[in-house]
DNA sequence: TATGAATGAGATTTCATTCAT
DNA sequence: GATGAATGAAATCTCATTCAT
């Protein structure tokens, strides 16, 4: 007689079979993104999830193998659109202040699309060693991204004093931060309420002139 | 993200009488602060911090009245110190590009001296109300001297287009965001390693240009 | 920061340092044993332990790690009994017969008193590697005793034709075997009861003339 | 041991119609046997019988009522096969020695091939008073055989210290238990590997001896 | 007959916090 | 001041079993 440790039960996620199934499933996904969106992934519980998509803990347990897992499973959703998306969006001719224009937008508007799932990783990115580092992955795709913005602009003799993997960084951090800070809480400053278009005009801004104005020397 | 808490927590914290009780104290805020720093805030529980100051869980409850608490104590040493320092680095009289390269390295340095406490108060304000209003305390006092410094810059005919909070709290978002990367985790790019002066003058960089940089018109 | 899977709390199992823990702790011994007896290891909860110790499930686990690790604890005080004892009541001086004879009334005292123990620990083995071997090393104490035995038949001119080894752990099997039948359970024939005297004359009897051949009146 | 279960299941057991439902009910028995066999039948879940089975668990409980009424009917198969074959190996004619020989080696084997079920009930028998009951009965039978042995070799003049019950038992348990231990786990002494020959005829000699007194070598 | 999906009931375990000493 | 011991309240997860199709 063999133990449980020696065969573990292979847990395999099969993708649910009947349109029943599906619809399910589905709706832990949406339930979870809700309750992950309102009290936050680390408060949030199976049952709340499970109660949210009118549904029993259990039946959780039979379309996800944890909290963690529905998270990567978003997760992973949202990868995929990020990745079809890049691919549009790009249009070499254009000017780098209107690239970059586009991709501040772009970025801006993906977050509150996936908000739910970019906060959720974040949290537990605090937490847990492996996502941690999928919340890297998703910040490396933003920083490479700049990364080629500022050896563009170091190519036209702008930007020469910047680290370029530092500037990158930094940027990515600005707009990351600024989207968590806006966009999942209520911002900074207690009066003053978001107007979307002048932040993301705010945002573009910064990145442009940050590499291609020039520093005054005769200060 | 909402909260729930609402019980009112009647305890007072009184402050050590003996020469004991001030040593036991200050070895639980020493505990904690390195038990946040190598599990993070929401990791840690009492009786690492117990064990780690090398008392037990029950003489903890005799000087705090909670985990959070403790942090709650060790956040306002940390506002404190920050007061303190305020008025004595500023020095009115130097350029503007001075004057940012002092408080973005003066903000890089204190970011590193006290990790485990703002770690941990951006931790727990992903999960409580009271500890969100914390750090956004924290902040706003960066994002208010940003502010003066665009306001400065739109005086001096600078970053005209620039919307002054939404700048101030993205500039701030920058700071925080990046040193929370490199100094907390371990950065985003895989194969760099962090230069603190490097980044420094790259975060001092980025600001001042920002700011004062001219955007090319003839784009 | 860290995680808890880099470095997971490491529980060490203290003894109790005041009366009133070791009280509980005996307190939770003795429940453990008496349900493990009751309603057998497998069925037994750890609610059940802490209800029959008057104690709650919380403190079963100050004081022990599992249902499985308090009955290896039982078994640990049941091995060092063994061993005590083993020590004892050898007398090298007596014949063949009687010195079964003390070995086979011993074995047969010793699973009365230890029952619960004994059932728990077999149960365990059923599922559990661990504790098979444990179980294991509990018999292999009783069949290489035997094994002495049918060696020293041998050696005198008797059991020519039997393994050693399969005859030893054959006896072992059968005492064991029917101790488990009448003591842990109601025996195997449906009108007779238990005479606790002729059974450990007929197991010795049994081990002796199996070995020996016919009873020595002369002894 | 005390149970508690005592609701009445007013579910029949139906017998399958179709030739689909007989091949399916007889994987399902098929794979209840290897699962048990592997696993044991305590650690066995339905879901581990039915995708051995190639089936789903729902189909499970349309040919059986529960995981115990599985067992349950393999069970009967067994003593169904037992009670044939106890009419067809019985020579009166030949010798004692000859007819313990034959007993032991047909019990033996069909241990060897009832494996699974045997431990199966066993295992239940911990745990559930019913088949507490079925595995008693299961012995019954070999007890009652073995008591005939010990009652012809007393009318014979042998044996005359033994009482019949306890001795019957004894032997009993010795085969039981040696087999289990060597065929079902991997027998107790770590270097001594399994010889079914000798271990057979070990078992054998041990039986006869033990009431005869001596091998009467002239049989 | 068969299945995917669903569930109730329970067991284990953790942890902040309190209490008696 | 300090501690060992204790606990309530949760949260996670498993599994036999049922149900709609």
């Amino acid at each position: 007689m063999d133990d449980e440790e020696a065969s573990p039960r292979p847990k395999v996620a099969k993708p649910p079979a009947t349109r029943k199934g599906r619809k399910s499933a589905e709706a832990f996904r949406v339930a979870a993104a809700d309750v992950f969106a309102q009290r936050g992934f680390l408060n949030a519980t199976v049952l709340d999830i499970a109660t949210a998509a009118g549904r029993s803990p259990a039946a959780f347990y039979y379309h996800f193998d944890s909290k963690e897992h529905i998270l990567l499973e978003l997760f992973k959703d949202f990868t995929q659109t990020i990745k079809d998306r890049a691919q549009e969006r790009f249009d070499p001719a254009s000017s780098p202040q209107v690239q970059i224009d586009q991709m501040v937008r772009n970025f801006y508007q993906t977050y509150i699309e996936w908000l739910p799932v970019l906060t959720g990783v974040f949290q537990l990115s605090m937490i847990d060693a492996d996502f941690r580092e999928h919340w890297r992955t998703i910040r490396v795709d933003a920083v490479r991204s700049i990364r080629h913005w500022v050896i563009d602009a170091q190519r036209r003799g702008f930007a020469a004093d910047l680290d370029v993997d530092f500037a990158a960084s930094a940027l990515a951090a600005m707009l990351d931060g600024f989207c968590f800070i806006w966009l999942a809480h209520d911002g900074d400053l207690p009066a003053v309420r978001l107007d979307s278009e002048r932040a993301q005009r705010t945002l573009s801004l910064l990145c442009y002139i940050s590499l291609y104005g020039a520093i005054d020397d005769d200060r």
